[in-house]
DNA sequence: TGACATATTCGACATATTTCGAATATAAAG
DNA sequence: CTTTATATTCGAAATATGTCGAATATGTCA
């Protein structure tokens, strides 16, 4: 993988994966990125992520940036070296707790907006149902992190 | 609610609610519209829309067309005219349901992709961890319309 | 069918965002 | 501290997206 460019069914899984993430307002350098990300084994550098995913070095920083800001990715050093590299978060449960923390968020805004305004209950029954799912979702992902210390 | 413009507290939730969308991907008019939306106690027509949101009534249309794309909307018909009114959606597990095929769809791209390309170990726990959550909030909706029923 | 009301699409323009290479900032070693 | 390697920021240009009003399409009634 230290040809210029990519296979096809690696490609494929980038766009793939892309595809997913751009609807949800990721940028598409950033979306391709993570999927590559996703399929090293080791983490890779600025200039090997330019060079594989053909864009400027400017753009492969900016791009790790904002998924290190998602944290869909992290940057790890290199010892003796200024070099950054950039893998896949194995706290990859961004995309869940971003969620979790949209549907708290609007969860509140409800419920105040319901206690201040009389009967609503249209939002009433909103609030209580992202803040029910908001909690679901925070037990499932707290079972998984205590599965995964057994 | 008929004066142009809306009043301060409406104006803070349509900005506040439109604030958690943006990030997602939501353009701006859009989540306005959403949050004036569930402020109103009956769908609102586009010329309605368009006056208070102050915004064009071709803004309005497109807006309240990517909403009902969302689910988030729900366009209902006025007897005898052909005059189009949108509210918020009562199924308004919209922003779960479309997390849902988010996360299953990339449990997928990841499920495939670990049983074409050898070990990676990372790729087939993600893929079972986002099918976990898939199940897990799909679960909490059904609890949810379950509870609805009594 | 025609008239009228209304929504939607179109194309131009405005605005926002992205991408790039150069400039600048930063980190590590000697 | 200087040098070198590297990341990041900046500003310009390119590209994408949003907004508008006019044009067009669509639905209802007589």
């Amino acid at each position: 993988m230290s040809n210029k460019g990519l296979a096809g069914r690696d490609h494929t899984f980038i766009e793939d994966v892309a595809g997913l993430l751009v609807p949800w307002g990721v940028p598409q350098t950033a979306a391709r990125l993570y999927g590559y990300l996703l399929l090293r084994p080791e983490p890779a550098s600025l200039d090997c992520i330019a060079a594989e995913l053909e864009m400027s070095k400017s753009s492969a920083s900016v791009a790790a940036r904002l998924l290190e800001q998602y944290t869909l990715a992290r940057r790890r050093g290199e010892a003796g070296s200024k070099r950054a590299l950039y893998e896949a978060s194995d706290n990859y449960e961004g995309i869940m707790t971003g969620q979790i923390r949209l549907v708290t968020a609007l969860a509140d805004l409800l419920r105040k907006r319901s206690e201040q305004g009389g009967p609503r209950e249209r939002i009433a029954e909103m609030a209580e149902f992202y803040g029910m799912i908001g909690d679901a979702t925070e037990q499932a992902l707290r079972r998984w992190k205590a599965r995964g210390e057994d």
